[in-house]
DNA sequence: CGATGCGTTGATAACTTTCAAATTTAGTGG
DNA sequence: CCACTAAATTTGAAAGTTATCAACGCATCG
């Protein structure tokens, strides 16, 4: 899998130039307040630099323990990233949506794995690429700082959400998904039941009741499994402690 | 509170040069494999524009939602970050410990409050200080990405922790502290039963009960509440999931 | 010496997981 | 396009874990 993984991302690179500039990226993540959006170098030098490459639904995207040489953004689809602990529990780290820049938090080793969830695509980009840039150039080492902390910032609050009851954890995912949802009241989940029990650290019995208690409460509607449509988002946000 | 916490900052920044060069930092931050401990320009510059604060016990050092104009660095004792959720309970996001920076991930506002745990001395450093090298000077940039990274790497492992049992969830307290501890073995606490349950996001009860089980299995010894002796590390290790 | 704060211990209640089964949804081949 | 199979989701009952409430022990400090 890992070396599939390395032989199509240089099949990919070893492609025409035409080929290595990218769609325009999805919709962008959702910005904290305060924070501005600068159309940043990065970016540019991401899309100059890198590749798209296309992941089939749970293909990998790296594994753990292998080396970090790359940076990914997240153009269409989505990705999560997680570690099987020694007991065969499996822990979701974070769900990387259209916009979102990931692979950041490891310099040297992967610590997670990272798969697509449905059908993805993702800019690759050599960390070297960046890294020469980086010392050139401050305004690029300010742009990852400004990310890092943002995902600190995102890491912060997964913390808080951890040490609640499960009926604040699902309120807090949901939540989390409308804010970065396009369509801020309807949500289409690209994971499945068992990624969101992984990553609120809950069994999936738990998340789908908790799901069908709140739809009994009116706080939301399940059209279908994957689609939730918010009644009450004060409610919602008032269950988050 | 807050007010006074500036009033002490203002009054330190104000004394002559010679009180602005800390005496130097207590234990470097354990490093995570793989990263190499650049004696960073960063740290003089801290050393050369900072302030050194004492804070007596459970003084704050800022409050949430305060500005976040400064970013502080550890010179002796502990630091406790912590956020009081709306229906009263405390979650600690972090411990710092001499030699940590923290007030990274702030971009604007300070999304935690901030407590001296033990007496403490703490260097304080004008964020706009640095922000002013950054855009010329990349290294700087450059070192707090490598900071907020391993930030986000070490936040990283406490979700893991926190999808765990609570006598998982002790263990790797222990381990962790073990490792941050100059004393390899004997840890020497500086924080209360109530600061540790806050933290793993367990009751105090659960905390101590959990303790005593595991002294009980000679994994670990309690001379003092406060002090405790790794007996079994690598059942310790084995603990974590 | 009593007061106070911190930590430990015990019994019960609440919550979440586990195990088992039913139900729905999605994918596949005829 | 429909039927069939496999996978995903939901639901139910019992077991296990952690929280809550209450009381006790221990040290520090006036």
């Amino acid at each position: 899998m890992i070396i599939e993984a390395a032989i199509r991302n240089e099949a990919v690179r070893l492609a025409p130039p035409s080929c290595t500039i990218p769609p325009l990226a999805g919709a962008p993540a959702h910005l904290a307040f305060g924070e501005v959006h600068k159309a940043g170098s990065l970016d540019q030098i991401m899309q100059l630099t890198g590749a798209v490459v296309s992941y089939p639904r749970n293909a990998e995207v790296f594994g753990e323990d292998e080396a970090a040489e790359y940076i990914y953004k997240v153009v269409s689809g989505g990705v999560r990233t997680y570690k099987i602990l020694d007991d065969g529990r499996r822990q979701v780290g974070a769900f990387h949506l259209p916009g979102d820049i990931f692979g950041l938090e490891d310099s040297v080793r992967h610590a997670l794995s990272a798969e697509a969830m449905t059908g993805a695509k993702v800019l690759v980009v050599k960390r070297s690429a960046i890294n020469a840039l980086v010392s050139r150039d401050a305004s690029i080492a300010q742009e990852l700082f400004v990310l890092t902390s943002r995902q600190l910032r995102r890491m912060q609050q997964r913390v808080l959400l951890l040490a609640k009851s499960a009926q604040e954890r699902v309120a807090s995912f949901l939540v989390e998904m409308a804010e970065r949802s396009p369509a801020s009241n309807i949500i289409e989940l690209p994971m499945s039941r068992q990624d969101i029990a992984d990553y609120l650290g809950l069994t999936i019995e738990t998340v789908s009741r908790t799901l069908t208690c709140l739809q009994c409460a009116a706080v939301i509607e399940l059209p279908a499994a994957r689609r939730i449509v918010l009644r009450d988002r004060l409610a919602l946000s008032q269950m988050n402690g």
